[in-house]
This record gives structure tokens, sequence and C-alpha cells, in this order.
DNA sequence: CGTTGAGTTCAACGGCTGATGACTTTCGGA
DNA sequence: TCCGAAAGTCATCAGCCGTTGAACTCAACG
């Protein structure tokens, strides 16, 4: 073990899984700027040259980082086949288990970096057009004029909840059980998809 | 202009005023760790020394730039004194002519910063925690077993405004009218004020 | 006049960053 | 068995960072 030893180490092929895995961790709590190649090859336990070797720039291993495990095609079916009137609650539903899963790293990552990160940013914007609002579109039969609002506002509560919950960290919404939250926003979300949006809630009498 | 001359320069002693301003800017831009002090120094057209002559360090500088502006005290107590059924809609409107002010650079930075930096966060949950929600624990009378839920549900869907309007930049919220969102925003606010958090809006039949 | 002190500049420090290129070792296949 | 490519290491580059301390200039005061 201490006895270094230079050049190709004989068993383990799986270095590059390793670098990946790291990468998320450090990229999810730090923001892409914060996070330094040479600590996520510290934690990775390799060289800071081998990990442009694997994958040529901090860009790249930052987008392969983040690009892999999140497909929307999959997901954002199931919840609008269901019909408009319960997407809502079904959306809250699976974004909530999205993120508090493993692969929810990635989303904060690319959330944290998208704040200090002009084409992280930009990246968030393009990939929330066109793999998220449109495939709502599609599914959903709005009206075209309303959908960019509509979606935007889905997304600004969601983001909200995401910031609140991820990374403020302000309880008690960040230790919340998911069945609180979507009983909490649910409704809201349902609204900005299919409710008024230029009045108040419909009059009760 | 070309000609420089080193030493003391006659007439100004705005220079403080010019470096705070500059630093405004690059915080609100870029957030407290990838703003450098050196390029704030250029913006005034300053001596990077000059600025820690000033302020000393990078992180009293930040706190210069940010503390000031925005006193919730002031404003509080207009947006929740005509009662609460009244409430999300002054919370709204009132949020928005804020963030879309001169002050409001300074919510940027501070939301911008607290993301990829822990003393800036704990900064912002504690700024939030006793000048916000306790506020309005004191002038709303709510059942507090449920104000802090209700606290941070309000802060999820302001912060997720405030991010897409100022940070990601997504239209159209990034440029839509103030009414628009007040509009579209206030039932949201009021139901999580005053309304049920643990089922779906009321029923219409 | 001389002194003082604030305003300002300059040069430098140590540290961290992403990236490069040369080098060595090992493996897999011919 | 030999060879080429993959895997891994090391030293180093250039650049930016926050911060420091010494030096200089100039207005004001006595």
């Amino acid at each position: 073990m201490t006895a270094r030893r230079t050049g190709r180490r004989p068993g383990r092929p799986d270095t590059r899984a390793a670098i990946l895995a790291a990468a998320r961790v450090a990229f999810a709590e730090r923001g892409f700027d914060a996070a330094s190649i040479r600590a996520i090859a510290t934690a990775a336990g390799v060289d800071p040259a081998l990990v442009h070797h694997y994958f040529g720039s901090k860009e790249e291993l930052f987008r392969a980082t983040v690009a892999i495990p999140i497909d929307p095609a999959e997901l954002l079916p199931a919840v609008l086949a269901a019909g408009p009137d319960e997407a809502g609650e079904r959306l809250v539903r699976t974004f909530l288990s999205v993120w508090d899963s493993p692969a929810g790293g990635a989303a904060v990552a690319l959330l944290r970096s998208a704040v200090s990160n002009e084409w992280t940013a930009r990246l968030v914007r393009e990939f929330l057009i066109t793999q998220v609002l449109r495939r709502i579109l599609e599914h959903l039969d709005l009206d075209p004029a309303e959908l960019p609002l509509r979606g935007a506002l889905v997304g600004s509560q969601l983001i909200g909840l995401a910031m609140m919950r991820y990374v403020i960290r302000l309880e008690p919404v960040a230790s919340a059980a998911p069945e609180t939250l979507v009983a909490a926003l649910a409704p809201t979300i349902q609204r900005y998809l299919t409710g008024p949006l230029t009045a108040a809630p419909p009059p009760k009498g």
C-alpha cells in the first residue's frame, strides 16, 4: 500500500466510474465553479491528470456527470397520461421521487451550477424548454398561447421547492415527508396547469 | 485621462461609493465566490488594494454591499396590516417591487451567493427566520404549529419566482409585467398563508 | 515652512486552479 | 514472445485569486 508504484494499476477498470461518482457528489455539493478537479480526483483516489485522461476537460466531466440519469421522455408520459385532472399531484410526486433518489444529485448539481455559471444556466433553460415544457404541450390539451406562462409558473414552484429542500435546506421543507409536500403543492401545480391565471381562485358561491 | 499620476488624487472622496456600486453589480451577477476583488476594483477604476483599505476583506465588502437596503421591518407591516385576506396579493406585489428596484440587486447577490457558499446560505436562512417568518407570525393570527411549514411554502414559491425571473431568466416570467405575476401567484401565496394544506382545493360541488 | 495622515499605487507573497506532455507500467492480442 | 495501446503518475505551466506591506502624493493644519 505505502509502496507507490507508477504506471498502470493491475486490476481495476472501474476507475472511470469512481471518478464519475466523486464528481457527482462534488458538483452537487459545491456547484460547477467551486468544485475542483483536484478535489474530485482525491476523493476518487486518483491522480488529477487521470480525470483529463478520461474526460478531456472539466466541462465535459460535468456534462457526463449530469446528462445521464434523468430522462423526461420516460417519466413525463406516465405523469400526464391519466389526464389533466391528476397531473398536478402526479407531477409533484414524481418530481420529489426523482430528486430524492441518488440520481437527484445530478439535478442538484445542475441547479447549483446554473446560479453562478452562465453556460450552465443556458443548459438548464434549454433542457426545460425542449425536454420538459414541450412534452407537456404534447400531452395536455392546452391553449398554446398560454403554455409558456403556465410552464414557467410550474417551473418556478418546482425550482423553489428544490431550492428550499436541497440547497438552502430550510426546515421543515428540507426534511418533510414527500406526502406532506405533495398535499401542499399539488393544488398549486394543478392550477398553474389547468386553472385560471388572471383572477382569484374560483368563487365559492 | 491617459496621463496617470500616482499618489493621492485631488478632489474625489466618493471612491468608497464607487467601489460599493461596482461590488453590488459584480456580486449580483456572479455571486460571492465568482466575483473577484480585482474585477470589482477594475470596474470601479481603482487599485485592488484600495478595496482592502476601505473594507478590510472580501467578506466585509460583501456584507456592506448586501446588508443595507432591504428592511422587512418597514415593508412587512404594511403588507400584513390590511388583514389576512389580501396578504397574498400584497406580499407578491411588494416582493416584486423590491426585487425589480435597484435595491433588488443586493437580493439577487444574496440569492446567487447562498447557493455555492455555506456561510452565505446560513445568512439567508437566519434572515428569513428572524426577520421575515417571525414577523409574519406576529402580525397574522395563525396556528403556531403550522407556521413554519406555511412560511417555508411561501418562501419556496417566492424564491422559485426569483430564480426564474432573475437568475435562470426563463421567459415569459423573466419579462412579464408585475401584474401578470401577481395575478398568477397571489392565490398560491394566499392558500399557503391561510388555506388548507392537507387536501385538494375546496371541492366545486 | 514642516509635519501629519488619509488616499492611492505598486510589487509581491503563497495558494489554488485547469490543463499539458513526457514518462512508466501493465494488459491483451497477434 | 513481442508490441501497441491503455492506464496511471509526475512535474510543471500559466493564470487568477485574496491579501499584505511598503512607498508615494498631496491636502490640511500649525
